[in-house]
DNA sequence: TTAACGATGTAATGTTGTAACGTGCATCGA
DNA sequence: TCGATGCACGTTACAACATTACATCGTTAA
């Protein structure tokens, strides 16, 4: 499961297997099938917050998705009901709470299963991750040595991106 | 400076060097030397906050710290007031903000310089952290790899502790 | 038909974080 | 001694993020 250990970070970088970097409709249609996989209802108020957050690329907070929700139904979206479903897309790998902005990201790969590595870009606020599932093990496994359980990840990094460097 | 990397994620936690883990006085009397020492003043209200910061064993809030530094020193302290105090304190590493909690902890080593790895348990949000270097570069190094500059690693891992298992 | 359930709406409130500006005090050179 | 400067801290207001409690509505199962 865990790949042997290796001396330099990034080179684990994609290694372990493809993905699928889905996007629009695509990405869309993906969302869906996870939702359903995951014996839930893909209802129009969850196929419209996953649509305007996947629009974002950075991270949306979710005053952002209430507004833009509330432009595109023309009708105002409450935020209590922006949270209840972002919380369910987390809960179902659909989207990832970036913790260090307070704010969601849709997932590219739903249905995928990973912890990943935010870079958040502290000019721009742009958000890229990286999967190098050999570090974030490292992780757990430094964590579960310490005693811990059911554990759960958040690796971030805040920085300047190569654009705004 | 830093040490060769090393094979296993967990072996090295707190193998590179020998910290002094402080508390009680002894920790206020480091902060105060790495306060100093960097240039900014040890005050009376610096001082109370991170006594009464010291105190908690779990990640306090700004809030948390304003009403037990009111309660001291018998005169309302705004939460803005800490906010600032808790910045300084963060930029110069006598305190970290654990993003996942939006909470703030003493460093138990001032004039340490680390990334560390927090663990927060989810049941009663005691906090406890590793310092793993080889861990924490090979995430700067990912990082840097991508283009990232200046680069300032959040990793804090959610899960149940030991004791709440 | 009606009871149960899940999804969403509505309103209120709680928590976290920042901005803008004012006051008091110590220091320092004229 | 006097004013200028800089820093710490106070005060107020507000912005941003998040949750709670309860109501409504449509679908499904008894």
């Amino acid at each position: 499961m865990i790949d042997p250990p290796h001396a330099s970070a990034y080179i684990g970088i994609m290694a372990a297997h493809h993905h699928h970097e889905h996007a629009g409709a695509s990405l869309a249609q993906a969302a869906e099938a996870a939702l359903v996989e995951a014996g839930e209802q893909w209802t129009d108020m969850r196929s419209d917050i996953f649509a305007v957050l996947a629009t974002f690329e950075k991270p949306a907070s979710a005053y952002d998705i209430a507004d833009l929700v509330s432009q595109r139904r023309g009708k105002r979206v409450a935020p209590n009901s922006v949270y209840r479903i972002l919380d369910l897309f987390v809960t179902t790998n659909l989207a990832r709470r970036v913790e260090s902005a307070n704010a969601y990201i849709a997932n590219s790969h739903p249905g995928c299963l990973h912890d990943c590595i935010f870079l958040i870009c502290d000019s721009c606020g742009t958000a890229t991750h990286i999967d190098d599932d050999a570090l974030t093990m490292s992780v757990r496994a430094a964590a579960e040595h310490a005693g811990f359980a059911q554990v759960r990840p958040v690796i971030e990094v805040r920085g300047k991106c190569a654009d705004c460097d």
